[in-house]
DNA sequence: TTCAATCAGTACCGATCGGTACAGAATTGA
DNA sequence: TCAATTCTGTACCGATCGGTACTGATTGAA
């Protein structure tokens, strides 16, 4: 243990609550008084601890996505489930997500891709939001072509077309659950379109 | 003719490059400074035209959903054609509309609706967006009312829902043309899309 | 017990925010 | 020609923006 004064805030915690500041206000939309007030903290507390508000929003959507990404487990967990039913449970997790009433409405990395391109956006958000989808296309082509060849999908499939596809609903999901769509209301929209595969 | 100096912008002209800002950067991210330099006037011709900020920002909103309103046109035009076909028109043109390269990449009203709820959005606003996602709805559930008992879709099928799930595609269409997706792309993705109708 | 290190809190920085007062230029009707 | 009216442009308002200098409190090591 280092010598010094310790920090009297839960690093981990705070990080925690300044997503669900962004994630409520988007970047531009939120100040840093915003955020000093969730958090409990001043302001060089904030900036010693996470630098400034550009790294801390990197921090942050980087810490949700971590999170967001033990949702995608259940795409191979019970690989014998038939596709189908793991891509069903798999949407239904991300409506229970989207409609949380612990956590703002909707998806965070949604909402700062919307939020992208504007002026005050930084390049290094941009960046981040572009490496993570990127990420999650590769990963979910990898898994429909096995998908594909384990015979789960019907030949002549067009796996890169079904993965973008997944991301396009998991995307309408979010911003319908920003419309006040309900639970009940987003699986049944979830449950149409999962009608694209057969069984 | 009124007396008085006359006014050396065109309004409809300057609503629309008001609309381009606030497509661009969102609500919270576009400054007066940032409207002024693009629409080329200070901002005392800008409050006696347009109000102030939240009320050009609704103006803007209103005047680009009336332009959107004409996309939806297609859905029941040519009405001997078969749904399948109108709806692949439709989406086809929305594909059009937010890789446009003339415009931001993505739809306004999507954007909006992800950045609405937070601290610094106008109520109005929040309104103007449940009012317009309400209009769209039962115009596309009774759309589909219509063509469930002229026998285009499937007895049985929860017209709702499907009301629901085209609003989700295009969302998910919109967020996707924000990540780069390119036009030829996302027509494969709506292609996909309407495969959950037979035909 | 002393010292260097690290934190919290106040108070402040220049810049920008949304919005406006005011003076001068242009236009119309009398 | 002249007054009433409506615009443009400058210059400014208080408030807030992101970010920081500085003082004092707290800590571990010597």
């Amino acid at each position: 243990m280092n010598a010094g004064r310790k920090r009297a805030f839960d690093k981990e915690e705070a990080l925690t609550k300044a997503i669900h500041v962004f994630w409520e206000n988007g970047y531009s939309g939120t100040s840093l008084t915003d955020l000093t007030a969730a958090l409990g903290i001043n302001k060089p507390s904030l900036y010693a601890a996470f630098g400034n508000k550009e790294q801390l929003f990197t921090a942050a959507l980087d810490h949700y996505m971590e999170e967001a990404r033990t949702k995608f487990l259940c795409l191979t967990d019970p690989s014998d489930a038939p596709l189908k039913a793991r891509l069903k449970t798999f949407l239904y997790g991300i409506v229970d997500g989207v409609t949380d009433c612990e956590s703002p409405k909707g998806c965070l990395f949604v909402k700062t891709t919307c939020e992208s391109g504007g002026v005050g956006i930084p390049e290094e958000v941009t960046a981040l939001l572009r490496d993570v989808e990127q990420e999650m296309e590769t990963e979910l082509t990898e898994l429909f072509e096995a998908e594909l060849q384990r015979g789960q999908l019907p030949e002549g499939t067009q796996v890169k077309n079904i993965a973008l596809y997944l991301q396009l609903v998991m995307s309408g999901l979010s911003v319908q659950a920003k419309q006040g769509k309900s639970n009940e209301e987003l699986k049944g929209v979830a449950d149409i379109a999962l009608q694209i595969l057969p069984g």
